[in-house]
DNA sequence: TACTACTATCACCGTTTGATTACAATAGTT
DNA sequence: AACTATTGTAATCAAACGGTGATAGTAGTA
């Protein structure tokens, strides 16, 4: 999933420096010239970026954002424009910019400006998730995916297997797991290891075919 | 709820002038001349936004950033500093900030790249409508609509719903809630969220039969 | 094969947790 | 003041969860 940059700058040697650059560090990015045909590309792709020259020719970059915010699309937006003045900056933040940008702007700076944004927007969607074949559990929202499908787990099935796959390859001993899982300062039976285990084992591998949580006799389990 | 900042400037003059000009616009801020107790500061306060001057006697700005970023804290920051090379922008960025000023800079600017960070970290704040299936909130007239009819919530059912609707498939529990939304430094009970979600199901699905609201036994709630 | 040590599995049942209702306290309104 | 709306807390109930003991199974070893 790669992330997709909208560029509208009607200088077209810079533009292309830009589209250059960004497609350096591994962004996808689309160019155009003038705001004529930006909105229909916003409808139809995911777009996570737009970096919107102030000062074209005909429409205002800002007035053209400001029409955006207002249908609705709250894409996030960089300014990039001549104008350096505060009165100018003062408009392009309030029409709903998130950065602003100053020609002549050096590309180090423009790069690192976009990673900045995409960081702060970007986060929660990719972030928080593990995965071990074809298990992947998502922290935030406590769910699990086998196969593409949702399985149902409690809460200490989840934080097991969460332990299990944060540590892949490395066996956990039976005292690790009471520690870090069960927490608390109760004390169990190792017993109660191996029930649960076998518990999380009934769900997420009903017909125990796919062995994907290993018994390591005399140590403990892990995946691997 | 206001907002409150937190400045580390060690120039005084500075660090008044700044204070007073995001005072003016209705920002409660907190200014350090050291990071000396920041930490303990960022532990019991909630901070919204964090402004660092990187070159502090002692510890560099950006360093102080980079163990707070290491120990989970994600506080959005904006670097301060008379260093306007590029390399030094881009360590600024890498190590966690969102935005860099150079003195000297207007307070004006400042301001707005403030609120800038902040509309994008805060999402929403006052601005905009929020949408989870056929729920509709819109956040400057507190008003709710479900199926095209209005549903009438009180402050706290609002505030809840609100909650759960700007964090989508993620599970929040009921320390979370009690923190965000009754906020304040009362204590309540774990069992006074439940009853509050009660309540809230109550008016938005009288007859049961949406569930919006997902019970994740032994964590919190979710909208998923 | 026989023995041993460890593990899997099952069923039981106490504990925990959440839903729900009722009540009390408080604040806001008329 | 009387009334109403709001919301925290207590009480009750039902259900889910999971620890434990008993028993069966299995791998390792001689």
């Amino acid at each position: 999933m790669s992330t997709l940059i909208l560029i509208v700058e009607d200088e077209e040697d810079i533009l292309e420096l830009m589209e250059f650059n960004l497609g350096r560090e591994g962004f996808e990015t689309m160019g155009f010239l003038n705001t004529k045909r930006v909105i229909e590309v916003l409808e139809e792709e995911k777009v996570d970026l737009i970096l919107m020259d102030r000062n074209l020719p005909g429409t205002e970059g800002s007035e053209f954002v400001a029409s955006l915010r207002r249908s609705g699309i709250n894409t996030p937006v960089i300014f990039i424009s001549a104008k350096d003045k505060d009165e100018h900056i003062e408009e392009g933040f309030e029409r709903g910019g998130d950065d602003y940008l100053t020609k002549p702007f050096s590309m180090k700076e423009l790069v690192l400006r976009v990673k900045a944004i995409l960081r702060r927007t970007q986060k929660t969607s990719t972030e928080g998730n593990v995965t071990y074949r074809d298990i992947t559990l998502n922290l935030a929202s406590r769910t699990v995916i086998i196969e593409n499908s949702l399985i149902e787990l409690t809460k200490l099935e989840f934080d097991l297997l969460y332990a299990l796959m944060g540590n892949q390859n490395i066996v956990l001993d039976r005292e690790y797991l009471l520690e870090h899982v069960w927490g608390g300062d109760e004390m169990y039976q190792d017993r109660t290891v191996n029930v649960a285990i076998n518990r999380l084992k009934e769900k997420i591998d009903p017909d125990k075919s796919k062995e994907y949580i290993k018994t390591v006799r005399g140590v403990g389990y892990t995946l691997c």
